[in-house]
DNA sequence: CATGTGTTTATGGAAATCCGTAAGGATTTA
DNA sequence: TAAATCCTTACGGATTTCCATAAACACATG
């Protein structure tokens, strides 16, 4: 959005860095790394919120998941720092321990100021999360929620039954998908989130950020 | 939040205004109001958000809509603008309909240009809503969902089960309360929100704001 | 008062879920 | 290689949801 990224700006602009490219498009940002890697002066930072604002335009890269997932494979010593609202621990937490960014700042009335010592803490080569994250992170718990789980929340929440859902699996040949184990793997997730239903599970998941 | 306040301030110092305040929290826009009345300055303009994240200062006003409505009264004839990236057709609504405000702009990739825009329009004495806030409005629906309605869609998220669901509002003597009643309502809204069942209804009112 | 209209409640059967148990494979470990 | 463990799948029964039909009730109108 034009007013945060005129805010993120001028803050920025309070730091000494040399060069400092700017786009409201995922996909834009990784053309602009793709062409600055081909002129042999790649980036060594993207700070990207998470969610961006559909519109007309047609994007591959939705979100700043997909950009820093996409942009972590294709240079690897890419520092990454998210800024963004959201404050969802699960989300927070896969950011930083699956897909391994540098910095999380929880935007907030002071989080420019975090954004600036998350800055200077990454270029020394550490890691950094704002209060508000690194409260996120604290509460750990051992389960892992993984890609097919939030995949199974999705199409339940799509208003797939389970029976439906098992036949999706099967047409993607996404394994397992007998209707049994989706059974089982809902009822563990449901146990994780304590609902008592497939109906709370969902709601639950949804305000955590998870789907 | 400063990133955000940073921007809007950059855009406003565009235009030709004499005097801006800002501040973050709404118990300071209410006393601050209070002060430019009591010196014969009162304000013209007020821009605000809709929600305002909460930390240790405890605030009597607690969002953009408590404090609109307050500073309305107190001053009938102050021109309010919402900025804000809420864009739920309910919410907006009732901002423009029941609490008049003068202009509504839903944050986005280019909304610092339309809150110029506003700006410019509301200092005209007419009314101003963004793209995305007209198109909100203009989605007029006949059915009206009550607050009967919402109500279950909450008791549902919870995770009780219909029956329950019957038991506490028998408890509560709300009514309808039987259980086919609440079978009946449901299906209506399913129908209205054309969800397959009710973790289906469940999601997409959670994505509409609804609950 | 009878009639019509709309709302609430009741009922029954099909479908989907929930939940426990268990069989069959695959993988790890001794 | 055998045993243990984990994962996937299968099955059965209790519960809940889903859906259509109908009775009971309230209320307005002629």
């Amino acid at each position: 959005m034009d007013d945060i990224s005129t805010g993120v700006l001028t803050a920025l602009s309070q730091l000494e860095i040399a060069t400092i490219d700017q786009t409201q498009y995922c996909d834009n940002a990784d053309l602009k790394a793709k062409k600055a890697r081909k002129d042999k002066k790649p980036y060594e930072l993207l700070i990207t919120d998470l969610s961006f604002a559909k519109d007309h335009r047609k994007q591959k890269l939705v979100s700043g998941e997909d950009l820093l997932k996409k942009l972590k494979k294709d240079q690897p010593d890419l520092k990454v720092i998210v800024y963004s609202v959201e404050d969802k621990l699960q989300r927070i937490r896969r950011l930083y321990n699956v897909h391994g960014i540098d910095a999380y700042v929880c935007k907030g009335r002071k989080s420019l100021q975090e954004l600036k010592k998350a800055i200077k803490t990454v270029y020394k080569g550490e890691k950094y999360l704002s209060a508000k994250a690194k409260n996120a992170l604290s509460n750990k718990s051992d389960m892992e929620i993984d890609d097919y789980d939030i995949g199974l929340l999705k199409l339940l929440s799509k208003g797939m039954s389970q029976d439906e859902i098992s036949a999706d699996l099967k047409g993607r040949s996404i394994s397992p998908n007998s209707l049994s184990s989706i059974e089982k793997r809902l009822s563990k997730l449901k146990i994780y989130f304590k609902a008592n239903n497939a109906i709370h599970l969902i709601a639950n998941a949804k305000d955590l950020g998870l789907i």
